[in-house]
RNA sequence: GCUCUGGUGGUGGAAUUGGUAGACACGCAGGACUUAAAAUCCUGUGACCUUAACAGUCGUGCGGGUUCAAGUCCCGCCCGGAGUACCA
């Protein structure tokens, strides 16, 4: 009987099917085994032959184990809320749910011929409300919580607010700086926090969840209509689509991802990835410690001067000002004694400095206020010795708005006056005068630096463009430069903004800070080379020790004061920077003489013990941006009443995605579900219209197929806790900085919040090569261009026929030896044609014909081949040709649709069978390797099956003998064995492949049909080529499936040997072979060796110096 | 630029701890079977030199080094692929 594999194969996955074969236990004495392939999005291009690389990979693994003993969960799903088929949605008004439907099933029947072990009564797709219901729980449990930094974990919002009730908020209780959103908060007591409404409670919350609503710079990418997360950008436009993407100021829903910053990054060391994932993870969180740096404004001219459009007195809350001025004039007349003789003394400028009194600052009104000092004169009267917690708090809220506070009591005041006048003479005098304070703003520039042991290297400090004090800072004479600038940097897109790196631009602001060792005034610039989102916005430049400041200073003319000698080079410091952490510092005062690294420590310790700063770490990852202004994807669970976002009860999940009439935005601009009719919470409270990013549902897929079914938690706490996690994950590098980041986050917060055990989705991971696909292509000339190459064609003598002058000849395809042996290239350009239109580099014309005849390209076009030409359709031969030879050539690039290089797995399993396309997939090379597709090897894999097949048949009969094996077929088998399982233990699945080739070589030549054998071989193969096996295992007359059939184990005594053939080298040249016994000494065979008869020919009649043995391997001669 | 990764016959690749480089497969060449083709089977196949045969020389991107012995370890370079990029 012939070895028919359609039939066996369609057999075998019906039965499996039928018999729920692959059912994962959800109690099981067994030890777990999980097995998870990337959650695929199904697109409606199918699956291409570089997709089951990974899950075939994966199978093998679940098979294997299943074997071993294991209860394996080895489930699939489907990613199914995304951008493509939204946009598809757009194009043909099909809606999304449709057109993911109909790719599902197509993915499916792909899948299902192939011959995986999924247990499918466990397939989830996120787009389901049954799934979508635990994505929008969770984003409700990450809302309702935040990360507490003393005891470094997520934990329930109710734990913060504790907090607030008793302590306040002293502005210590987020040391990260990161997410920009922090900054503005504004420290308050316990009595303040039970003073505020809901909506400021409300806000100030949301500076702290872990899923927030804030205002932040995000990648808004207009022709999407929708922002994206930093991982969807790619070189400055969409991953999808290749849009261009521009910074925008937005409210957006957002993921705290960055509170998980280090333990992100700790836990890289605890798990089994890839070196170059976690390397990618690494750099994307980009931890660099340092210092933060304050340099204090240097006063500079008047309000008006400044250009600042707002007086400068104007210092209060604009919310409250109107009643905080009437309050004020109502103060001023009936003034306390002690407040009166301040007054008459600080009236008129008599200090020299202008004061004024009962002035409202922020939400506060100050007795009296030097504005120019930046300092506020408190009196305290009898009744203020009883609220002392209430001034200590103003004074704090005063003081983060930038002024300094000095207090005197009535008493102090009316006992001794001339002493209370010399104090604030004293303060305001030793008070450098401050700049403008725009509302909350502060009179400093705060810098973050990795160098800070360059400090006195600073000659100048830049800002980002779009740094909040440029507006304040600026000078009138700079004004208008300044303005010109930023407006330029601000409307360019990243991507032209990242094209243009090497262009240095940028502006004087006019100010000048004040350095904090020196107190020399060093100048602020403004250059977009300075990135807003980055550390603080702001940088100290120390040109002589960093490329970047060296470019900016030379352009415009800047000193470059050197502060560190190297000593490991000669470094020319007229051509560029000294960048590395090497050399002695000078210059620099009190770290003169030190190293970089000592300097470094010194600078943060004085930096720190002089109040200017800290030492800071800093982390490149930004916080994830949450919504997206799309259709197909999950509602974000919110409702807004009274401005006030609120989270939906339990009960009331899932939110479902209503139905729109179209899925564009609103005329308003308003995302799609704005469109949705009568959609609002209890038929009053608008919902939050975005949704979630396609991230959102793959954050914690791996944890629901645990519990696929549960219609009450996401998952069973008891079976999470007997899943755990991933096993072994397999799937392409290309998630590591979304999905793989994410994911990670998600496990955390989750495990945190005490839902599940574990702290990492996966604790093995391997990334799959990508298989690329092999394009055909052909020259062509178009347009103007394509007159010029008639006349070089001419000239050339090739054109004979006078109608090939045409004028009107649109694109001409020129064969590509013509075009690299006239060195064409640059006259046209290479694109794609079919793969099946060509055999061995030759284009069939009539097939590329049809096709440009679809495009209506045909009309007027020219095909030159070296025999002649093929024009409207007629063939004109030159020299008595008959057959033209249009070639392409072949290029290696990414396998896709628009290429026209698809190869799907369908096509390999119809002609070759599943268990081939699953051998030969392996048997490409190294799971890990990227590689291109092709099938010149498929015929040896589809021969080896054969093989295996005719092992079990003799004349056409099934031939299976019961008789003892001999010890040479034993010896295979057993060899293969423990070839084989370490290949599957190491993932080395292309080495199993040959090694099964040469076991059934072996068994062959052997003409061996023992059973003993045969049934200990095909458990061997089932993982790899399961139908065949299954059939055989069948025919060899066992009822149950070979799927839970115990792997061989290896018996080493079976290959236990006699003898050994030693090499025999000379001087590391191996001369000979000898035959020897195993059992022999190192100084038995070394002797066997000297005497043995070809020795004598290499020794040269010389005595050997040495000779080294290593038993069973080789012998070695020195001479 | 930085980080990761790779470089072995005509091709895909093997060599797991330093121990016979090129397993296995494709391709190619020759042969058997066949009217023929397909399928199948057998033989050969790194390069060079030489031969009747044996034997010999070179050989894992390049240049050094360590070692009795290096594709494998160390140092310095070259080239390809991927990721990332004014990240202070």
């Amino acid at each position: 009987m012939e070895y028919h594999f359609k039939e066996i194969e369609q057999k075998w996955q019906a039965r499996w099917a039928k018999d729920k074969t692959f059912r994962a236990e959800n109690n099981s004495a067994k030890p777990k085994y999980y097995v998870l392939d990337m959650f695929p999005y199904p697109s409606g291009a199918g699956l291409h032959v570089g997709h089951p690389l990974g899950y075939i990979a994966s199978d093998i693994m679940a098979r294997y184990k299943r074997h071993k003993g294991f209860n394996v969960l080895h489930p699939m799903g489907y990613d199914s809320f995304g951008l493509p088929a939204e946009q598809y949605a757009i194009q043909t008004g099909q809606h999304p749910a449709v057109t993911t439907e109909q790719n599902i099933k197509r993915y499916r029947e792909q899948l299902d011929k192939i011959g995986f072990s999924f247990d499918w009564d466990r397939e989830v797709r996120t787009s389901d409300p049954k799934y979508y219901k635990w994505t929008q729980w969770i984003f409700i449990q990450l809302f309702n919580s935040w990360y507490n930094p003393r005891n470094n974990k997520a934990e329930p919002i109710s734990t913060l607010i504790a907090v607030f009730e008793t302590e306040g908020f002293k502005g210590s209780d987020h040391n990260i700086l990161t997410g920009d959103i922090e900054k503005d908060l504004v420290p308050f007591t316990a009595t303040d926090w039970k003073s505020f409404d809901a909506k400021k409670r409300s806000d100030i919350l949301m500076h702290f969840r872990l899923a927030y609503l804030g205002e932040a710079y995000v990648n808004w990418c207009p022709a999407l209509g929708t922002v994206l997360a930093n991982d969807e950008v790619k070189d400055g436009v969409s991953e999808r689509g290749g849009h261009p993407v521009e910074r925008k100021l937005m409210k957006q829903w957002s993921m705290r991802i960055t509170t998980y910053a280090q333990r992100l990054l700790d836990g890289l060391d605890d798990i089994d990835w890839t070196d170059s994932l976690k390397e990618a993870q690494r750099n994307w969180i980009g931890r660099s410690e340092g210092a933060s740096l304050e340099f204090g404004l240097i006063p500079g001219p008047s309000p008006k001067e400044k250009g600042v459009d707002k007086p400068r007195w104007q210092t209060a809350d604009p919310a409250i000002y109107d009643i905080l001025k009437k309050y004020a004039r109502e103060n001023r007349r009936p003034q306390t004694e002690a407040e009166d003789l301040v007054w008459q003394q600080v009236r008129n400028n008599k200090l020299g400095f202008k004061f004024r009194r009962q002035h409202a600052v922020g939400t506060y009104i100050a007795d009296f206020i030097c504005l120019e000092k930046g300092l506020i004169v408190e009196i305290d009267g009898e009744i203020h010795e009883l609220t002392k917690e209430r001034d200590e708090n103003r004074t704090a809220v005063l003081e983060q708005l930038g002024f300094k506070v000095i207090r005197f009591t009535n008493a102090e005041v009316k006992q001794n006056i001339n002493d209370v006048i010399a104090r604030i003479r004293e303060v305001c005098n030793s008070t450098p005068s401050q700049m403008e304070r725009g509302q909350g703003g502060e009179a400093k520039i705060t810098v973050f630096t990795t160098r800070p042991d360059t400090v006195f290297g600073v000659s100048f400090v830049t800002l980002a463009p779009e740094h909040e004090l440029v507006d304040v800072i600026t000078t009138a004479e700079q004004k208008q430069a300044v303005n010109d600038y930023v407006t330029k940097a601000k409307n360019r897109s990243e991507r032209e903004r990242q094209a243009d790196v090497n262009t240095i631009s940028g502006v004087f602001t006019g100010a000048f800070v004040e350095h904090p060792f020196t107190g020399k005034p060093v100048p602020v610039w403004i250059g977009d080379y300075v990135l807003a989102g980055y550390g603080t916005g702001a940088v100290m430049a120390v040109p002589a020790h960093d490329e970047r400041d060296y470019k900016f200073a030379k352009h415009f003319n800047l000193p470059l004061p050197q502060v560190i000698e190297p000593t490991s080079a000669e470094h020319d410091f007229a051509k560029d920077a000294w960048g590395e952490k090497e050399g002695k510092l000078i210059n620099s005062d009190f770290l003169n003489g030190l190293d970089v690294k000592a300097a470094i420590k010194k600078a943060i310790a004085e930096i720190e013990a002089r109040g200017l700063g800290k030492g800071k770490v800093n982390y490149r990852l930004r916080d994830a941006v949450f919504g997206r202004q799309r259709y197909w994807g999950e509602p974000i669970p919110v409702y807004y009443k009274d401005g006030i976002p609120q989270v939906l009860a339990d009960h009331e999940l899932p939110l479902v995605l209503p139905e729109v009439d179209k899925f564009l935005p609103t005329e308003d601009g308003e995302p799609p579900l704005a469109r949705a009719k009568d959609w609002k919470y209890k038929g009053q409270y608008d919902y939050e219209w975005t949704t979630m990013p396609g991230w959102a549902g793959s954050s914690w897929y791996f944890l629901r197929y645990m519990d696929a079914q549960n219609e009450n938690a996401f998952a069973d706490k008891k079976l999470a806790d007997y899943w755990q996690n991933v096993d072994l994950y397999i799937g392409g590098s290309e998630h590591a900085t979304g999905h793989l980041l994410y994911v990670r986050f998600w496990t955390k917060a989750l495990k945190d919040l005490g839902f599940i055990g574990v702290d990492e989705p996966a604790k093995k991971l391997i990334n799959q090569g990508m298989i690329q696909g092999t394009s055909e292509k052909v020259f062509m000339v178009t347009g103007s261009k394509s007159q010029i190459a008639i006349e070089y064609f001419r000239n050339k003598v090739l054109f004979t026929h006078q109608g090939l002058y045409h004028k009107s000849v649109r694109n001409i395809f020129i064969s590509s030896e013509i075009v690299l042996s006239e060195k064409l290239e640059d006259g046209g350009e290479f694109v794609n044609v079919p793969i099946e239109f060509v055999n061995n580099n030759i284009v069939d014309i009539e097939q590329f014909k049809l096709r440009l005849v679809q495009n209506g390209l045909f009309e007027n076009s020219i095909i030159v081949t070296k025999q002649g030409y093929f024009y409207n359709g007629e063939y004109l031969f030159l020299d008595g040709n008959t057959e033209l030879l249009f070639r392409s050539r072949s290029e290696v690039e990414k396998m896709s649709k628009s290429k026209w290089n698809v190869q799907t797995p369908d096509e390999i399993c119809e002609k070759f069978g599943a268990d081939t396309l699953r051998l030969y997939e392996m048997f490409l090379g190294p799971l890990e390797q990227s590689k291109p597709w092709n099938t010149n090897g498929i015929t040896g894999v589809a021969g080896f099956l054969k093989k295996l097949w005719r092992l079990f048949y003799a004349g056409g009969e099934f031939n299976v003998n019961d008789a003892e094996p001999t010890k040479s077929e034993l010896k295979t088998l057993h060899k293969t064995i423990k070839k084989i399982t370490d290949d599957i233990e190491r993932f080395s699945f292309n080495t199993s492949v040959s090694n099964f080739m040469i076991c059934v070589n072996e068994l062959m030549e052997q003409k061996c049909n023992k059973r003993v054998i045969l049934e200990q071989l095909l458990v061997l193969v089932s993982p790899y080529a399961p139908h065949i096996a299954e059939e055989l295992w069948e025919k060899l007359g066992h009822k149950e499936s070979i799927s839970t059939a115990a792997f061989p184990v290896f018996n080493e005594a079976y290959l236990v040997e006699d003898s050994f053939s030693y090499p025999v080298s000379f001087n590391g040249k191996v001369r000979f072979n000898i035959d020897l016994a195993t059992t022999l000494s190192p100084q038995e065979v070394e002797k066997l060796v000297l005497e043995a008869e070809q020795t004598q020919k290499y020794l040269e009649g010389k005595a050997p110096k040495k000779v080294i043995v290593v038993p069973k391997r080789i012998v070695n001669v020195v001479v």
